[in-house]
DNA sequence: CGTTAATCGAGACGGTACGTCCTGTCTTCGG
DNA sequence: CCGAAGACAGGACGTACCGTCTCGATTAACG
């Protein structure tokens, strides 16, 4: 006589309240982008931004570390839809677009987040999610030019993303060239690194 | 009637012992290679590892990260003298000890320090000096192969040293591919990326 | 519609706990009593003994001064019912009880507490209104002396408590005769003021 | 061939500056007039107020609390010279310089010295002989005024000397009635105290 | 429609580390 | 050898967070 098929647990009491797990969030990113390092922001100022209740925070995410991470994922950069016309030209505009994504909120959350990486598994899995995305386009622009020809038919395609996203990463994670074009650092590295796949 | 010529002010008062300094340095290595984060080293424990007071600490640094700055430069992890017969096998082997070499102290440390190094330009400008001169040795092998017209002679060294070294850096920092045979990869990175800089 | 005639503020959070405070200050008369000095008694030792947050007890007391004021009011020295049949004999008893409270805890704490009391107004006033306790008890016997005749009537009851507690009180604060009998002192002091005040 | 007779062990090497010595305890009495407690009282404060070296005082006095007994023994406060015409006149103005030397410098030392007293024996003697100065002339009075006739023969001297004076020195000490009128005070206490003693 | 129970905010709890300051000792100069 | 200057090991200061806990007050769904 009672709800039939629901093999689900059904939680009684007060349900949890998504208004101030939203609230954690955006304080969490709020306090990220005002420049607080992530050993230096404290679940206290994030309870307190956020007006909520240390608990309360404490019952959605065990620790810094886990409410990070969520956060970060919830921080999505644009990816630039490749047009298509020719592999070189969707590669300059994907690498482009990872420079320039130097500016966005994402990429002053990540390198808050490193070293933890190493720790930490499930932020592992996540980070590589988020990136991985970039790299599924690119992944899927080389197998368009192994296909057309464009490209080396024995292409590592693995290898090849790489080589090509490695430099511009690095850019990304570590500032590298801080005083670099990012537009031209782009086109110079695919167009070095296609000569060694066939292309061009 | 007075000392004449001496221009350089010389410090009045007890002067510093070089021993608790180093005392303190070895402490903060041994506490971060017995697997402390970065975040969860105290001064406290640095101070009471080097048997010093917690003043003599603060005396020489004004905090954490300068000390781990420090901590971090005083580790120097060997880098291999190429042989010089092919830049094909030279670049293996540079790239293969950078692999290798994620096992040594400096590989454990310089995680920690990332998040640091966009904040603290003294750190960044370390922890660049420490690679750069592993790149340098890059950048030798390079220069020579595109004079014994091993390499295309147009080649920009720069950004081939970038093509090179940044898919292993990316190994080392974030340990992207933790599965992957290491010297096997270095021979691939170089195999693909020769074929574009004119090498055979 | 809503709480009618409640004037008083309900306080929110987790009320403080009064087994902490409790613990807090017999931490403190523990030490005190153990011949720790007021100034070698350490807010880190009080909270170690109590175990105790040092937070909690500075979340109390805002200083070591505040928290021994707190102490040194809640010990309690006994005052003795005078039995009321003469004068002399009463005050002889209370005067003797006032001697031999130098062995009392209070009076073990007390010489501590003295440099604070000009500096703290609150402590002053809780330092009098313990020691005025013992004043409070003499003043009636003396005024009960007036009327019954065994006194002046003109007695000025305050000159002549303080010039009958006084000597006592110099003893007990600064143990100025540490080798008098406190008991025939007592009442040689009774004897000699009486006389002046019509008794005897 | 040098200093002949002279058998006591004559120091070598640059001897002590007295300046040095003088500025010290100087710099003591100013910091303790200037309202720091004995507690708060640094030797590196009075080290640095004096111009002088933390181990030029630690050479002179083995801690704070020594300094302080020197530094409060050259504090002095004048004594009256009592008339002699009459004892009562006498004891008023003994009585009325005490009250007023509440304001004196020593006044102001003295309550901060009080909880060492108890602990240091070498102070205790100290404050005492400083004191029994004024002690002693009332004794002075006391006895002449057994001799002249106009005391108690019988009078013992002592307590009458307490009895006068430590309603006075209560007074002193802890500032027992802020508000009484100190001549006035002094004029009540010896009329009481002396009908007890034969006088008037 | 009144239980029931998990939620909420607030904030106290025992701890740990912070960075500063002082203690009493020491080590270096120059006088 | 004394002087100042100041570094030394040690330890307490008062603050800030940690992650847990206890409050009284909501807030649903269940019965």
């Amino acid at each position: 006589m009672t709800t039939i098929g629901t093999s689900a647990t059904r939680p009684v009491g007060r349900p949890r309240s998504s208004h101030a797990s939203e609230a954690i969030i955006a304080a969490t990113i709020e306090l990220l982008l005002e420049g607080v390092t992530i050993e230096a922001l404290s679940m206290e100022a994030i309870a307190a931004r956020a007006g909520v209740g240390k608990a309360t925070v404490y019952r959605r995410w065990p620790n810094k570390e886990a409410l990070v991470v969520e956060a970060f994922a919830s921080v999505k950069g644009a990816i630039p839809e490749p047009p298509g016309h020719s592999v070189r030209d969707d590669l300059v505009i994907l690498l482009g677009a990872m420079g320039r994504s130097q500016e966005a909120p994402e990429a002053r959350v990540s390198p808050c987040v490193m070293p933890e990486i190493h720790r930490n598994p499930e932020l592992f899995d996540r980070w590589v999610g988020v990136l991985e995305k970039r790299r599924d386009v690119m992944r899927d622009v080389l197998r368009r030019g192994v296909r057309t020809g464009e490209l080396d038919p024995e292409l590592d395609v693995e290898l090849a993303v790489a080589l090509l996203a490695s430099p511009m990463m690095m850019q990304m994670a570590l500032r590298w060239y801080p005083r670099v074009d990012k537009e031209k650092l782009a086109e110079r590295i695919v167009d070095l690194a296609l000569r060694g796949m066939g292309g061009a």
